[in-house]
DNA sequence: CTTGACTCCGTACTAGGGTACGGAAGTTAT
DNA sequence: ATAACTTCCGTACCCTAGTACGGAGTCAAG
């Protein structure tokens, strides 16, 4: 059952050096620090390992820094509730200011690009909003 | 009416260190290289510096980054409406892209959220989903 | 027992956009 | 004229999330 580096990364669709950087950080167990029984060749790992894995990505996905992930992992999921939830809450406000963000730097570049589009005459718009150093201010 | 860096930084809204920086990336004149009058000590400004550096901002604002800026510069408002358009273009598909992951990162945190907030027995929704590895898709 | 694949490890590099440091030279105010 | 402030300049560093490299050690198959 004991898995390779390699086949654990394949397992949670990340690469080696992935897994390696993840341990750096913390994210993952590093199976040597601590006399785990003086095993000082290579590694293997079990299904633990591959569960962490996956929680790492999931959480990444949902939004989540790698500094919030490893905080999120010492949680208890009985324990922990209000804690993960208010990072939950602070995350989603991170999340919309960028998607406010984007979304308004994304309206004024497609009004000037319509407006860029609709006439050929005269100076570009795009351009020259820039020019005037206002566009989406 | 010639301005020093810190006063053209300050007419741009940003700091002495980032004209510097944006002189390095080639964003705005660097009145040294090629014998400028041969003036060997501190530099000055002018009205068209403070125009280009407020270009820089409002394209960055945009969206765009500093190395498609870089183009936009050197492109004429008249002469070149097509590259400029097509800039935009491109801009605004990598906002759309960008905007439409976080989206959803936003929205399976919330409804994990509200799960949680639902309930308070049995273990946390939004680590729950964690651990089975499945969150966002 | 050798070959070839895999692993280990530290370090350095990528992108993107700056920020900070330290010493020398120039400028301004008293 | 001397102190205090700016500017100049290269270089190095910050953040986030990895990716790449090179040499040495290890493992399994032939």
């Amino acid at each position: 059952m004991a898995l390779t580096i390699s086949q654990l990364a394949h397992a949670g669709g990340v690469g080696v050096e992935t897994v390696r950087f993840y341990q750096r950080k913390g994210l993952l167990h590093d199976p040597r620090p601590a006399s785990t029984g003086g095993a000082k060749g290579q590694r293997h790992y079990g299904e633990e390992d591959v569960r962490r894995l996956r929680f790492v990505r999931a959480a990444k996905d949902a939004g989540f820094i790698l500094d919030e992930i490893a905080e999120l992992l010492g949680l208890d999921a009985s324990d922990d509730r209000a804690r993960a939830r208010a990072m939950a809450q602070a995350r989603i406000a991170h999340l919309d200011e960028e998607i406010a963000r984007l979304e308004r730097a994304r309206d004024a570049l497609h009004k000037l690009a319509r407006e860029c589009a609709g006439s050929d005459t005269g100076p570009c718009p795009i351009i020259a909003a820039f020019e005037e150093g206002e566009c989406c201010r």
